[in-house]
Formats: C-alpha cells, structure tokens, sequence
DNA sequence: TCTGGGGTCCTAGGACCC
DNA sequence: TCTGGGGTCCTAGGACCC
C-alpha cells in the first residue's frame, strides 16, 4: 500500500507555530514581493480567499475581516519541513519527500490493519514533535493515496488519517470526488472531459483505456490506472539529480536601469551555481530570460530570452556570472523597463562525468578549491558574505513587507523574540 | 501602485545522418 | 518520366505538479 503525508495549510501552520495568537483567525503567506495568496488557514479559506488570489484583489476584505497576513519565509519551511520528514521517515520502511510539504510512505509488507493503527499514530506523533498538523492517506497507488489524503481534510471525524483499500471502498469515494481534483488531470484535461460528459472520477474509472490513451496519452492512460488500483508509480528513494535549476525573480519595480537588471542576473547566476555544485553537477547550457510587466496595459511589451552553449561544462560562479552578464547585457532593449529575469540551467551532468576540452587554458583543480571555498565561508557566514563584485553590495529590493522573524535559523532573530 | 517560483514528463516536427 | 527507407537528436510547446 502507497501512503501520503501532506501538512495542513503548511506555510500559515509554520508561522502559528511560533505565533499562537494566530490560532483560530484568518491568516495567509504570500509570495514573492509579497504579490498573491500561497497559503491560507482554514478560516482565511472559509472567507472565500482563493490560492493565487493578487493580494491587492482582497485588500479591503483584509482590513474588514483582521486577516493576518505574512511574507513568504522559506528559510523557516525549509527547517519545519525537514522536522516533520524526519519523524516521518523513522516511522515508516522508507519515505520519498515529494515536495516542502508532503512525502509519500513506503508501507510495504505492512498488514491492512497495521497500517490504519501505524498512520493514526503517525500523524498524532507528528503533530506531537514538530506542531504541525499532517493528514495521512493510504491506498492502492500514489492516485488513490492522493485522494484518501484529501478525503482527510474534508472530514474532520476522520482526525487526520484515511486508509482505503477494498473495492467497495473505493468506488463509494471515486463515486462522489470530482475529476478535476484528481491528480495528474489539471484545468486543461478537466474542461476536455467535461465536454465529454466526465465529471467524477468514477466517471473517468468507467471510460475505456483506448479512448484515454489517445485523448490523454500515456501519462492519462497511467492516471486511469492508478484509479483502478493499478499502481504505475512506484515510491523513488533516492531523489534523482534535477536536469534544470532556474532561479528568477519578480522585481518590486520596472527596472529601466539596465545595470540593475544585470547585478540581478549576476545573483541568479550565483544561486544556481550553489545548486548546481550541492548536487556535484556541471552545466553546458545557459538559458536567460527577461521581460516587462505582461499586466501593464498600454505600454511597450518586450520578452527577451538567449540560450547560451558553453564550451567547457563548469560549476565556475566566476565564469558563469561573466557569461551570464555578457549575454543578459546584449538582449535587454534600451527604453524598457524590465519587470522580471531568470537564469535557467539546463543541460547538467555529473562533474565526474565531465569531458574537458582539449583547449580549456584554465585549472580545474584551482578552480574547484576555490569553489569550496567560496561555499564553506557562505556556509559558515551566511550566503551573501562572499559575491561576486558584478552582484553588487546593494541588493535589488524585493517586496517583503509581512516577514516574521527567522525562529529557528537566525541568533539575531531569535534573541529579539526573547528580548 | 499592486498579479510567485521552481520543477517534471511527453509529443510533434524539423534537421540531419547513412 | 522518374526521386527511398529507416533512423537519431534536438527543440519548442503543452500538459501537469507543489
């Protein structure tokens, strides 16, 4: 049997964490400056507050209502979600974190009844060490464990944990789930099967497996499976090395200066390449990307992208940064001011895999050295103690109006609560 | 005034090869 | 008058996820 753990409203359960004045009220994070809605208590939901919503959207209903509102914060999530995967993974033969908030359970050899007596605990223990409170669902494959996990949010009686594995189980519930919350069937799937009269998952279960495949290709034909209790994912331990890395930012203003453009470019760059080294990758590819506000009417739109081979695959901050700013430098059009850019690495392969050119001048034994060096001073100081000059010394302000103190990873932060 | 960021997989079609 | 067959690789775009 296939488990899922998913946290509760993950962003707005860190913040109440250490913030219990925030229990019972309407509360939402938000994304990057501070733009639109990412996480949502359940009050802030009963509200109407939609995932996605633009903040400036519901700003009345803000003051009207005393929603408490909060920047993103990943620093903290990063640190609270690694506590709960933890104690997920001691619990259970083998775990595959799926994402900063959920993690799917490897049960097998577990008997049935075992499982519902194991999950229950487990999600009570969770609850218990790190505070934040977990729905775990458990059933034939990842797809039905999906549902099983939302069933638990719908049905408080259930307290947070659902295991469903008979038929007869099964097909009461598919019966009753609407499609377009199955998962794997997006907004795009949803609208087509509607026009073909599917609106439940059950609906889906009952269509033949040819008129799926060619409507919805492989990847629906494996969805339609895992509904019918035939698993076609199976439960990966080992997170297999990301083939991109792409760090892009909204900026808080139109940046007409193009110099401020490239010291931001120049920062991403630096971003990836820490990614890139904590995964022991090199890259052969350079994808940048800049563009104006697509939300302002009546002004010059511009999107400018440029792929950028490299000859030699490298972890270089220092040769990624020049090449990067070299390149943004070239596409960005005088007279526009630029709302976004984004640097993606594609193309990466495993530095002990890496061909050397026969004509690369430099020392990639230096090289790495002073690589290391540059991550374990950032490491030990904090991520901006040591930068590339094109960065600059100044950071490109974002929007961060909401941010709570970082409770469990800055000293500085954690004396002024105590203070 | 104000609209996120970071990923994956699959497919079709074009370029190119012998 | 007549112009093959069988591949691979690459890229863009579309779908999805959290």
């Amino acid at each position: 049997m296939y488990g899922l753990a998913d946290c509760n409203n993950f962003y707005v359960s860190c913040e109440r964490l250490f913030n219990p004045s925030l229990n019972g009220k309407p509360v939402i994070v938000l994304s990057n400056n501070d733009g639109c809605v990412i996480s949502r208590s359940q009050e802030a939901k009963r509200l109407g507050i939609r995932m996605g919503e633009p903040l400036f959207k519901i700003k009345d209903l803000i003051k009207r209502e005393n929603v408490k509102v909060f920047s993103s914060n990943f620093a903290l999530y990063g640190d609270i979600s690694s506590r709960v995967m933890n104690t997920l993974a001691m619990a259970v033969p083998s775990t595959e974190v799926y994402s900063i908030d959920e993690a799917f359970l490897n049960l097998e050899g577990i008997e049935a009844e075992e499982v519902k007596k194991l999950v229950k605990e487990l999600a009570f223990r969770v609850k218990k060490n790190t505070g934040i409170p977990v729905s775990i669902g458990v059933s034939n494959s990842k797809t039905l464990a999906k549902i099983a996990t939302k069933l638990c949010k719908i049905y408080p009686k259930l307290n947070n944990s659902c295991v469903m594995y008979r038929q007869k189980e099964i097909d009461k519930v598919l019966k009753k789930f609407p499609i377009e919350d199955v998962w794997g069937i997006g907004r795009r799937y949803s609208q087509m099967l509607n026009r073909n009269g599917v609106t439940t998952a059950s609906d889906f279960v009952s269509l033949s497996p040819v008129w799926v495949k060619s409507k919805m290709k492989i990847t629906g034909l494996k969805t339609w499976k895992e509904l019918n209790s035939e698993p076609c994912f199976s439960i990966e331990e080992n997170v297999p090395d990301k083939q991109q890395i792409c760090t892009s930012r909204s900026f808080a203003k139109d940046l007409y200066n193009h110099e401020e453009v490239i010291m931001a470019v120049a920062e991403f760059t630096t971003t990836c390449a820490r990614k890139l080294r904590a995964q022991n990758g090199v890259v052969s590819r350079i994808l940048l990307f800049a563009y104006t506000n697509p939300f302002k009417e009546g002004f010059y739109r511009d999107y400018q992208s440029a792929v950028i081979p490299l000859e030699n695959p490298t972890d270089n901050t220092l040769n990624l940064v020049s090449i990067a700013c070299g390149g943004i430098s070239k596409i960005l059009k005088k007279g526009y001011g630029y709302k976004k850019a984004g640097v993606i690495f594609t193309e990466i392969s495993r530095k002990q895999e890496r061909t050397a050119s026969l004509f690369y001048e430099g020392d990639l034994t230096k090289e790495a050295n002073l690589m290391k060096s540059l991550d374990d001073v950032n490491l030990k100081y904090g991520r901006d103690t040591l930068v590339t000059a094109s960065q600059g010394v100044d950071k490109i302000k974002s929007n961060r109006n909401n941010l709570s103190p970082r409770y469990t990873t800055s000293w500085e932060d954690i004396i002024k609560v105590i203070v």
